[in-house]
Parts: C-alpha cells; structure tokens; sequence
RNA sequence: CGGGGCGUAGCUCAGCUUGGUAGAGCGCGUGCUUUGGGAGCACGAAGUCGCAGGUUCGAAUCCUGUCGCCCCGACCA
C-alpha cells in the first residue's frame, strides 16, 4: 500500500518503498534514507537521536581518518568535563553572549538544588582554558597540542538528523602557541586536513575561507571554514578553525615567561568537526535507491551476496566463503550476506540502500566461469561499467581498483556539481536573482561590511559562507553595495 | 520561537464527519517450495489508538491541555 502510494504520488520510477525521489523532496528523502538505512533511530529524547550500530562505524571511520591526520600532526588526545560551572563560563563576554541562548543547565543534583549552576558543555574552551593555564608556566611549555572526541550539548528549537542535533558527537581540538604566527599556522594547517578529509575521504568538495564578522565563533579573532553545497543549492559548513587570539588567554590566565623573560598570554586555537559531515555526505551523494558511501568510509566495502541454484548451492556457498576470506585477509572491509530468509533481488535492494560501494554477486555461471560479477553504486543501472566480471584469479587487485574507482567517481560527481553551482557576477540584480533563485554558492567581491551583509541577508536570506582576501593592489568594487570590496566572498543559503 | 501538517501493530495507512469497545497491506514467527532485481502457499503472534484531564451509561472518535515528529520561516559553532 505504501508502494503503491508512493507510486501514485511520484510515479513509477519510486525504486525504493517508502523513500521519495531525491529530486521531488529532498529534505523527505534525506531523512528517510538515513532512516531506512539504521544509521539513526529517533528517541523519546526531544531533538537528539540514538546513532546504530552501522551509523557509528561509519562515525568511527571517519574518526579514525581524522585521528590520525591529528596525530601526524602532532596532536595527542585528552579529555574534559562535560560540565562547566556559570561562574568560569561568564568570563569570556563574547563566547558567553554567543552561546546563551543554547546552553543547558544543570540546576539540581539528587536532592539538592545547586548553589551554582553548572552549564553543559556546548564547546570546551572554558574548561580547558582553565586547565592550561595550569599547565603552562613557561614558552617551554608551548605549544600544548590536543585534541578531544567528546559529545557537546546545543538548545536547538529545530533538529534534523545529524545536520543539527541537541547533542552530537564531534572532536574539537584546543592548542595553545607562544605567539600569533605559530597559532595562525595551526589555524591553516587543521583547516587543511579538514579540506583534504571532505575531499580525499567523504569525496566532498568545499569551498575554504575565513567567515566575515557575523559568522564568526563568539570569542574568536578569526574564524575558517570549509562549506560544501548540497543538492538543493544550499551551504553546508562542515568544519570550522578558529584564531582565538589571546581572548581565552586573557579571560582564562593562559600566561607564560618568554625567553626574553617578558610574562604573555598565551595564542590559542580551537578547531572542530561533528557527525553534521556525515549527514553532507550522505545528502550530497545518495540517490533515489538510498545511500551511495564513498569506499574510505564505507562500514562494508563490499557486500557478497551469493545467487543459489538448486544443485550448486555448496559451489556456490563455497566459492563465496572464500571471496570474503580472501577480501578480509586484503584489507576490505567485506560483508557476505548468506541469509537464507531473502531473495538475492531483497539483498541486492537493500544494501544499495545502505550504501555499500561495491557488490559481488556469486551464482552457478561464476562458479563455471572462474568469475564473480562485480556492480559499483556510483554507477546508475545499465550505465557503461555499472556492472562487470571480475576474474578470481585476480580478486583482490580488481576489488581494490574498482573501490578507488567508486571513491573518485563519487568525487568527481559531486565536484561536476559543485562547479556547476558556483556563480561568479558582477551585477548587483543578478547577485540577488541568483541568491533568491538559491542556485549555489555566488562569489562577489565584497566589501566585507555588516550593514552591506545584513541587506543581503534580509533581502535574499543567503550570508557569506566565506571569503578569501582580495589580491594586494586589487581595486575592485562590491558588487552588492559599490563600495570598496576588501575580499572575494561566498554567498549562499546554508543549513 | 511563529505558520502549517501529522501521531492508531515494527512500517505505510484506513477507521473519527454521525461515540457502541480496532482493521488492511507490508513486515515478523513456524513449515514447505523457491532464489541472476524486493518470491508463493498455509497457519500464527502482535496495538496502554502519543500522554493527561474532561464530557458521556460508553471515547481511537467530541472538548481542553501537553509531549513528540515532519515541512516552511526566524534564530543558530
């Protein structure tokens, strides 16, 4: 009934029961998708989601990209409390007036009221500037590299899967330097393991770039983002990397004796990404089957799903226990699905759904052939290379090629997107047909003043995602206001 | 936080207008036959009708409140 629902409502190419076409409605689609896909299951918990078993390896994979990025880097691992006390948290006048409006409080422990409230954590700078100003006394001492996996808490009025949530899982890294040209380095440098992470391991393009005075983190000098656009023309900001300055350092006592024996505060950064790169990810590639999860991140690489035939069943189920075999001992994160309660046509839909990059399909004819049929999710059905046979002699060079085939052409289609969804104008009327339009990202140069920006937001609801100085020498006018641009600014909607 | 929509079996929904004690399809369990794109038959299990009040002899149905989810906007690292 269901089907037939969705047939009569969107038409016969419904591949999928109970999913919309990603073009007919993506926000349905989107949240259907990583439903049916248990990546996700709602709780009785308002705005904040259980993460499945096979939506927490993906999240764990992710990790691990990243982890190690950080520790070739460097940086170690650490942890903090999850509570912060009103009092430590009032320091900061900027962060605390940015993040009131979103913070949770504890006001009540067993029995007993509290005599000071205690906030949970929306972000950790307060608590671990505290501590490293116990930690640091002298430039030897500097720089303190560490980073945290940890869960914050946000008051949000409007959540969605992954994209914003009330709780989430993210890490956010905290460094301290002995001065503002070792910080900002930092700063560059984890903004561009994020890049090479969106780009490299969730094949997702972004734009790089610091955000404009509105955009900012509260309490932060600088602050550099990467955003991705999605398929319905908005920005996603995936991650952030902030130049603190010494705002925290001066709010908290981060101070230490130089080598010229002069007492300074200390340059800190902080840097994040959360489980929102998932829900891009998984936005931005997916199609009207389900999920398409680029190889790297993939929690099956592979699935096998053998085809019985009466007769050859142990052929079959044999030569299948040793593809996996052989796949596990390469490297491949692979899934043999021998279940005997579904049709091959059951399997073959659902992990399709779910997103597995590559699937082996085993049946009497490979068997004779010495060959297993190979199809690749990239591809769309019948598309030149979906499908293809791959000898077992040559196993695992041909699953390892055709992953990093699925890896690129992942990639490379959210790359056609992108560049095809990115305007730069000149004219001030087709600055704002295009942002009202919510076309993708508009590129102007800008003059980089609030006022200008405020305009542009109420009269398009776009803001700049982020903006790039201008050449020295350039002399450019905005195109939003006339005035004297100062940067190449990205304008667009955004989640 | 404002506007709109929706909460009935695991899922998608019907039933509500006109109150009389709950249904369908899919899924699930058992058995047999099947298996190269969501199999067939038989039997079976499964629902505090989101929650709390109220009206009534009687509420899934009417009234009030409340919670949650979805969409659009505002807000928001």
């Amino acid at each position: 009934m269901a089907e037939e629902r969705a047939v009569q409502e969107y038409g016969e190419e419904t591949l999928v029961k109970e999913i919309p076409p990603k073009a007919a409605d993506l926000s349905k689609w989107y949240t259907a998708a990583c439903w049916k896909a248990e990546l996700f299951d709602y709780t009785p918990v308002r705005g904040s989601i259980a993460l499945r078993p096979y939506g927490y390896a993906l999240w764990e994979n992710l990790q691990r990209q990243l982890d190690d990025r950080f520790k070739a880097t460097g940086h170690m691992n650490a942890y903090f409390p999850l509570f912060i006390p009103e009092s430590l948290l009032m320091r900061e006048a900027d962060h605390v007036e940015g993040f009131a409006p979103e913070v949770a409080w504890v006001t009540q422990g067993g029995s007993e009221k509290l005599t000071e409230r205690l906030a949970v954590r929306p972000t950790s700078e307060v608590i671990i500037g505290v501590m490293y100003a116990r930690w640091v006394k002298s430039y030897r001492d500097l720089p303190v590299l560490i980073n945290c996996w940890n869960n914050v808490v946000r008051w949000e009025k409007a959540t969605r899967p992954f994209l914003r949530t009330m709780e989430f899982l993210w890490q956010e890294g905290h460094t301290a330097h002995a001065s503002h040209e070792e910080s900002a380095a930092e700063v560059a440098r984890m903004l561009e393991v994020y890049r090479e992470v969106a780009e490299d391991v969730c094949a997702l393009p972004v734009v790089t770039g610091e955000k404009s005075a509105s955009e900012r983190f509260a309490g932060a000098l600088h602050t550099h983002s990467i955003e991705a656009l999605m398929p319905d023309g908005k920005a996603l900001q995936a991650a952030t990397s902030h130049d603190l300055g010494q705002n925290f350092a001066r709010a908290y006592g981060i101070e230490f004796v130089d080598k010229d024996q002069q007492t300074k505060h200390a340059w800190t950064t902080s840097w994040g990404l959360s489980w929102r790169m998932l829900g891009g990810l998984i936005m931005m590639h997916g199609d009207d089957r389900g999920l398409r999860l680029p190889p790297v991140l993939a929690p099956y690489q592979v699935v096998i799903v053998p085809i019985p035939k009466k007769g050859s069943e142990e052929a079959i189920a044999a030569l299948a226990r040793q593809v996996r075999e052989r796949l596990a001992k390469a490297g491949v994160r692979v899934r043999l699905d021998d279940r005997d309660e579904h049709k091959p046509g059951w399997k073959f839909s659902e992990w399709e759904l779910r997103g597995v990059p590559l699937r082996l399909e085993i049946g009497a004819r490979d068997v004779e052939s010495g060959r297993v049929t190979a199809v690749r999710r990239d591809l769309g059905k019948g598309e030149d290379g979906a499908k293809t046979e791959l000898a077992v002699a040559q196993l695992e060079l041909g699953v390892h090629a055709l992953l990093d085939a699925i890896q690129q052409g992942l990639h490379a289609q959210a790359r056609a997107f992108l560049d095809a969804h990115r305007f730069d104008v000149s004219s001030r009327e087709e600055f704002f047909d295009l942002l009202r339009r919510q076309v993708g990202f508009v590129r102007i140069p800008f003059c980089d003043d609030p006022a200008c920006e405020a305009e542009i937001k109420s009269e398009t609801s776009a803001t700049t995602r982020n903006q790039v100085p201008l050449a020295q020498g350039e002399a450019l006018t905005c195109v939003a206001c006339g005035g004297p641009a100062q940067t190449l600014a990205y304008f667009a909607r955004s989640y």
